[in-house]
DNA sequence: CCGTCCGATTTGTGATCACAAATTTCGTTG
DNA sequence: CAACGAAATTTGTGATCACAAATCGGACGG
């Protein structure tokens, strides 16, 4: 393990809650309530939350209390551009130097993706989208890169559960990693490059369209409440409920 | 003004002392040293290099202190790739819907470089260079995208002093400005792209060079002192010296 | 002269306290 | 009954304290 410290474990801890949906983008938060959640004080949740805001995953209004971001449709736009370009960068890079384990991993983890899906298991599903979008691309052996990419999922992560059940089950989701593993082996670049601008884009212009049919406003945002966690080992911390 | 907190001007102080070479890749900084430097205490610090760490303008090791990362040809290669990716597409982005005025205002930027350039003022030419890119880049209207651009400049900030003196008088500069120029008053985003893709790749491909000359090590990192001050309006922090 | 060990110092991390500014609450008034 | 305003509460910010881990500095032995 290479990093133990409370900062650290607020902070993935609050960026889990993001990407799996569990905070509607506009939601206000208050430090205290997470510290309180989290079972710390202010002081590490404090450097946790400046962090994501520093990152765009969460704002900080002019005066008090940070908040998820809003889904506009400007805004999912301009972070499916951003996207498109640096995540077809990594992919074209990748295609370039994958070897057969690499590209043997991948498919193993498009054979779970399947699977999750025929069983209609949203959760591991994403988890396992994630995990196949960033073997995919740390192959490229780009950490600053991917430390990039990673900083843009956070800020779409709140949205991409809009994806399902809907946008899911149409047919081109498993056709297009069937793709970008044909275009590695063929270490066709631009073949894999042109795959995953595709897909990033279908994905997010239909969130982007959502946006509009919602008249850019957020999803009605839920009070949270969490159970208070005193615990002994405390591993990972964990909010335990969001109502 | 904005934000006045200590830690944002924490931030920003290091942030220029930082584009403005003050610091040397691989210099080694304490919490405690900032602070006596800037005359505030921990916390905002703590803060303030909690975020440059995780933008990447600072390393944490994997134990104590921090440090500017050492300039290696892979980082700089890297940087360069994505900042073309990304300034590409501003770029792209910002041709289309230029106006008159902010296509004057660039040309005014442009002379002022010029103009510094002859009198062989890098300081001021440095600033004007970073203004000319971002406010071309503003004009995209891409709040996300300027963003993460300004965290790829302040990686590449420690190294972009080595283009003074040799780099910056070869005859390509001038050029460039004027043909992004042109190609932005023709709406002609594909041009304009180009341009500044070759004239980042340019400057950072001289960088990378220059890395792999000194075998992958930084310039001697040398030991910084600073003066206290404990002014009474303390609206701008400065380093006032790092020797 | 070089390597090694042990005590002293330095350094980052987290908790707690203090405080001003913002927000909320609630009584009063028109 | 809506609108205003003052008191009470909430909330982020910064400073300070405490502590464990890492680093540094010599003393010692080879």
């Amino acid at each position: 393990m290479s990093d133990t410290s409370l900062r650290t474990q607020v902070y993935d801890s609050l960026r889990q809650a993001l990407t799996t949906g569990r905070f509607a983008p506009g939601q206000k938060l208050t430090f205290r309530f997470i510290a309180g959640a989290l079972g710390v004080s202010l002081t590490p949740v404090r450097e946790a939350l400046g962090r994501l805001v520093a990152e765009g995953a969460f704002e900080m209004q002019p005066n008090r209390s940070v908040r998820v971001p809003l889904m506009t449709r400007a805004r999912i736009e301009e972070l499916r551009d951003i996207r498109k370009s640096l995540e077809g960068l990594a992919t074209a890079k990748a295609a370039m130097v994958a070897d057969k384990r690499q590209i043997a991993e991948l498919r193993r983890i498009a054979l779970a993706i399947a699977t999750a899906r025929s069983h209609g298991d949203d959760a591991t599903d994403r988890q396992h989208v994630r995990e196949f979008h960033f073997s995919l691309y740390g192959i490229a052996g780009q950490p600053i890169l991917l430390r990039v990419i990673e900083g843009l999922w956070l800020q779409t992560g709140p949205y991409m559960n809009l994806l399902y059940p809907d946008f899911i089950n149409r047919p081109h989701g498993p056709q297009t990693r069937a793709r970008i593993i044909r275009a590695m082996q063929a270490r066709d670049a631009v073949a894999a490059r042109r795959e995953i601008e595709n897909d990033i884009d279908r994905a997010l212009s239909y969130i982007a369209e959502l946006a509009d049919d919602a008249g850019n406003i957020a999803p009605a945002a839920p009070k949270a409440g969490v159970g208070r966690r005193r615990g002994t080992a405390m591993t990972s911390l964990q909010f335990d409920y969001v109502q």
